[in-house]
DNA sequence: GTATAATAGATCAGTAAAGGTCAGGGAACA
DNA sequence: TGTTCCCTGACCTTTACTGATCTATTATAC
């Protein structure tokens, strides 16, 4: 017995299929479509368009909003991506950190460039006044790897 | 998905780049051209033209009356890095730091990549959940245009 | 020369148009 | 009988757009 969700997200895929790897929906637009309330769409994003599902979303609110469903690649270094980021927990040690920085490097997901960047702001650079705890750490690495998964085709 | 304020704000960027560093419009045949209210284009003036992303408004009222639109040049890159570092001060709106974002990028101070990653460090990508304040995205702000200037040679 | 009419841009509060969040109700299932 | 999944709705934030009203500048009448 298939929910409403599930018909939801078959639709998703199925236009996202088309457009290729990205599409740009109306939350709206999906919610008259299938009857039910805009929050609905956000649920069935939750659920079955996440980063560990091989998905990430990118909205903008206001007049002209939308919410853009991008398939992440399925390569090597995108699965390394996905691995690290499933790994990270809710804690991480500036050593941890510089480690998987180090990792990302070696596996030429970032350059050295993004690396130093990526350190500023994970707190672990000389130049970071050490306010960042091991949580704060964890929650920064886990975006920044949500944002070079979308950058990472392989 | 493009609105109309996207729309007008390419139209004044197609006829700056072709006029040079300076273009002069009237406000009125601008709205007239779009078909909407004149204070629009004051809309689209404060929000896509703002000193933070290089740009500067300067106007007239009454007969004759003109909007001046400036881009403001660069510079060696170090003494724009080093501009935006005094400008950043001890406080730092999320608009501020999306203007400074893009402002480094069109002067190649950047890359998109970068940018992305920074956004994220700064807290002002969707992705972030966490309430970074303006004081803290200064901080940030500063030690990353640190590194960025180390990395960045003419 | 001064008053006033005409012209053009500035301002700002208000409205519309998106998407986000979260607590909670109900259904299915272990 | 509890737990997990589905779904709703009230309320919030962000961005775009409009219109009434104000201010500055120039042209013209006397």
């Amino acid at each position: 017995m298939l929910t409403l969700s599930d018909y939801i997200e078959k639709y998703l895929k199925e236009i996202l299929e088309e457009a290729g790897e990205m599409v740009e929906i109306r939350r709206g637009d999906v919610a008259n479509r299938f009857h039910c309330v805009p929050s609905q769409i956000n649920y069935v994003l939750e659920t079955r368009f996440t980063p560990e599902k091989g998905f990430v979303i990118e909205s903008r609110r206001g007049g002209g909003g939308y919410i853009r469903i991008i398939r992440l690649s399925n390569g090597p270094r995108a699965r390394l991506i996905r691995g690290l980021m499933s790994h990270v927990g809710d804690a991480l040690t500036p050593k941890e950190a510089r480690d998987y920085l180090e990792r990302l490097r070696e596996s030429d997901i970032i350059t050295a460039r993004e690396g130093r960047i990526m350190a500023v702001a994970l707190g672990i650079d000389p130049r970071s006044t050490t306010r960042a705890t091991d949580a704060w750490r964890a929650a920064m690495m886990q975006r920044m790897l949500s944002v070079v998964s979308v950058l990472t085709r392989e």
